[in-house]
DNA sequence: TTGTAAGCGTTATCAA
DNA sequence: TTGATAACGCTTACAA
């Protein structure tokens, strides 16, 4: 122990890991990290990986299959113990063979419905989709345009369900022209964003509900030089740094990241311990609505 | 071949790497993802490094030293062949003997005066504060607040004589009360705005020189219901994705990340291939100013 | 308790 | 060109 110190030996992970036959590491798979959700949440990650002596390999997908089958790939080859990801969709042979090679996954934020033993951890989507819905509506607000990612998404489908069934317990219409599923790429946000507000019968609120497309919606109401919330309630889901910082402040759904890295950390590690019992968990953490000032009740009564 | 094909099979990391005595994998230190001046730098190092085959594992700091130097050992154990880092500034032994131990060390945003021989990627930190106040002093102002990071490291200490430079070329007095060098974390620089708004003799003009502050310093603004830019003109460093959806949008130095990022990655793959000549690299990218609507021309002369 | 040896999967060296 | 062999540094099982 002196010689160590003298030394200042210390062990080579490498051989560490050839001899273990996996690495105290694992991958995080996201998007991208300029979306400030994915990079707060790898901000968490990390965090909690290294207070639990474990490294993380980040591998970015930009929402490409190709690019993320590469990146499972690779995190096979340096034989990750476990994988956190927001996964594209794509690729459910590669995760299902992943997860049987004994490689512990869990899916963040999103989940494939096809992949059932999988893991999840997430926000209450349907939850915040209609929590957010109801409350436009207690505004008065009768057309209220919904920005989401693709409805093939987990998160898109729960939200829109979550909108729908707001709209069904106060007997109101859904209008599917306001709708908009659009990708999570590129300025998919502000395009709808645009034609909402060039429809006929515009709405009078907004829901941008993928931090995806928070951005460019925003970025286009702002352009546009729309009157929030006077001309057009808004509530955006996820709340970025500069949520308040925009005149005015937005309501937003907070989705508490802490909790999701806590959650993913502790089932990814738990099971690298076999401290779990078998069966995959579906953890779903509640997403609160922060009111701020960028909605208002309806200004005129609605013609009918 | 064909049998490789059949069996899918893959080498392996580990293996390869303790045969190699390296791994072809990179160290990123930042000090957190949250500040999305480092996130999309972060975005941009692993895709580059990605598109050369060499994955990156992710160390967090909060500018702690010691976090740091937890950091570097682990690095060292996965004998890494390169860490590109944002460095705190303390650990100054250490980095030099990774550097000796052949790790190819590349600083990015800041460098280390007492390691002159490791490789900088930098933007031009003296010609950036010298510009900014140069363009405020340029349309009457006098009295020009300046927040920035500790003036122990390059980046604060270089904008701070960008900012004397520009004042002495002007002829003008350079107000020691209105420089706060402050933190990198916490609401430091919501509580300088603080201070400097609350002074006998405020300024009319502020520059937030480091990306750290920017946040909690527009958010105190904002708080304080400071009139942009009529009673306050203000340049804040870095283009983050909302500096143009306040209002009014704000003028800001723009940090070509990509240039950042694609120099940092070249440096450290050609050091691994031996394909650069000796010699530490000191590359400094120009930072345009981007202006927008936040600087506007002093309002009444200033009582002298 | 201490010491020895085999094995992890790859690369590199040296013979054939 | 092909094929066998040692070495990388750690862990673990077994023997002394």
């Amino acid at each position: 122990m002196r010689v160590i110190d003298e030394l200042g030996y210390r062990p080579r992970a490498a051989a560490r890991e050839l001899s273990a036959g996996h690495a105290l590491t694992i991958g995080l798979v996201v998007t991208d990290l300029s979306n400030p959700f994915f990079a707060r949440l790898a901000d968490r990650i990390v965090w909690e990986a290294r207070s639990h002596g474990v490294q993380v390999v980040l591998m970015t997908t930009q929402e490409d299959p190709h690019l993320e089958a590469d990146s499972l790939d690779t995190l096979l080859d340096r034989s990750v113990s476990g994988v956190i990801a927001t996964p594209t969709g794509g690729n459910i042979e590669k995760w299902r063979r992943l997860r049987d090679l004994g490689v512990n996954v869990v899916f963040i934020d999103r989940a494939i419905e096809e992949l059932e033993d999988v893991d999840v951890v997430s926000i209450e989507n349907f939850d915040s989709g209609q929590r957010s819905t109801e409350h436009l509506i207690s505004l008065g607000h009768t057309r209220i345009g919904l920005i989401t990612g693709p409805l093939t998404t987990s998160t898109g489908s729960a939200r829109l369900n979550g909108y729908r069934a707001a709209h069904r317990n106060a007997s109101l219409p859904v209008d599917p022209t306001l709708i908009r599923d659009v990708p999570f790429r590129g300025d998919a946000g502000g395009d709808a964003v645009g034609s909402l507000l060039a429809m006929r019968q515009p709405p009078t609120a907004l829901i941008v509900a993928n931090t995806a497309q928070v951005q460019s919606s925003v970025r286009r109401l702002v352009q546009m030089g729309t009157d929030i919330p006077d001309q057009l309630s808004l509530i955006v889901f996820d709340d970025n740094p500069w949520t308040e910082l925009t005149s005015p402040p937005l309501s937003v759904i907070r989705q508490p990241l802490d909790m999701l890295a806590v959650h993913a950390i502790e089932l990814v590690l738990g099971r690298m311990h076999g401290k779990l019992p078998d069966g995959a968990r579906r953890i779903e953490v509640k997403a609160d609505y922060l009111p701020r000032n960028s909605c208002a009740p309806v200004t005129a009564p609605v013609a009918r």
